[in-house]
DNA sequence: TGCCAATGTAGACAGTGACAGCATTGTTGT
DNA sequence: ACAACAATGCTGTCACTGTCTACATTGGCA
């Protein structure tokens, strides 16, 4: 065919499994949790034999990996946009807060996923490097904020932590539904209000 | 035979399967991860039928519930004994952190499992109850920071949830080895530090 | 003592991940 | 043009798992 891309549905080859792999594997994850994902369903779904998945994946936890690095692609593109916004160092931290609130909301399963250590030591590397982006993000902004004299002085990767930390936590509590009632806009605001305190704040003695 | 507890171990009755399976699951689940925990090697293990766990579990879901349940149990006991020790406010709030987040560390799997919103409708109520509870001991801890005039003023309820969030996002990433190098106490306390200086400053506008 | 509910056993079934061997395709070098 | 060839997909198979059903054993209780 002149086309490398598409191939007829009714075709021997699929033509890119491996993406609709990917593609169909991640929409299995959010409907029915990690549990209810079989490659063997993945490749009924996509009209192909049980034994196709394999040609692209040795495992099943290297489909996982893969689905995991691709969602910190994803995420960490997201909270980049939402850093580099217009608006006081403040709004901007907000707004990444709130676009890693959105995003793990989102994609429930797929968070879990991304930060289960249960990988490939060879995929762990890959992972844990691109992991490591989306903290670098506050990071950027932290440091920032220092210079510019706004938040309290201290390693800013220190602090990176500490605003990370929190804003996954409440991620992970939205994510699992755990706010009860409380709003995950509200309940993200709040932490970030706390933070900005805190950070803003000369450090209170132990 | 004369006494209720551990029967002999060629009998036919086990004599306590039931939190024999309990006690064996939560070290499979720690030792080989969620994935690894399967009912028939349970079964091998005890030396027992690979049908007899379903006379006390119907399903792998209601023993993992159970497990969530038992774990809720322990980790609000060790955080209500550490929200009672002697000491200050600031301090007895640092233990609570501390204890959290070494259960979380030394209950790697099992916490996952504890916060993993997949139980059974009727399972979901009674853990949403007492996972609740662990929240409980924060807010009234706050509650009590607020009236001897410590803390700013706002909803305890709130500001507990993020507090609660903040460790437990600590929590979450010790859990997974995900604070690279930072030891999991200076990760703690920077964050009990910041919180405790984001809510005893008052609130700052958005 | 005899019944009975609780508990454990044995067998079966479908579904799954993983592997090996074979079939088909598109490409590439000549 | 055409013959390798590697990539990709297919089929068959194996061990393992969760779950269900029918049966066996036990201990307690009326």
């Amino acid at each position: 065919m002149g086309t490398t891309s598409t191939a007829a549905a009714g075709s021997y080859h699929h033509g890119n499994l491996r993406s609709a792999l990917l593609e169909r594997a991640e929409q299995t994850l959010e409907l029915d949790g990690v549990e209810g994902l079989s490659l063997r369903q993945l490749a009924r779904d996509l009209g192909v034999s049980h034994g196709a998945p394999g040609r692209h994946f040795r495992d099943k936890q290297a489909l996982l990996d893969e689905l995991a690095y691709d969602g910190f692609v994803a995420m960490n593109a997201r909270l980049q946009v939402a850093a580099q916004a217009a608006g006081t160092l403040r709004e901007r931290l907000d707004a990444v807060a709130r676009a890693y609130v959105a995003f793990a909301v989102e994609h429930r399963t797929l968070l879990s996923v991304m930060y289960t250590t249960k990988h490939a030591p060879d995929a762990s590397e890959r992972l844990r490097l691109i992991s490591h982006a989306s903290m670098d993000t506050t990071t950027e902004l932290l440091r920032r904020g220092q210079t510019e004299g706004v938040l309290s002085a201290g390693d800013p990767e220190r602090l990176a932590l500490v605003a990370f930390a929190a804003v996954h936590g409440v991620a992970t509590l939205a994510s699992n539904d755990l706010l009860d009632g409380v709003p995950v806009e509200a309940a993200t605001s709040a932490t970030v209000a706390v933070l900005w305190a805190g950070m803003t704040a000369p450090p209170a003695a132990p």
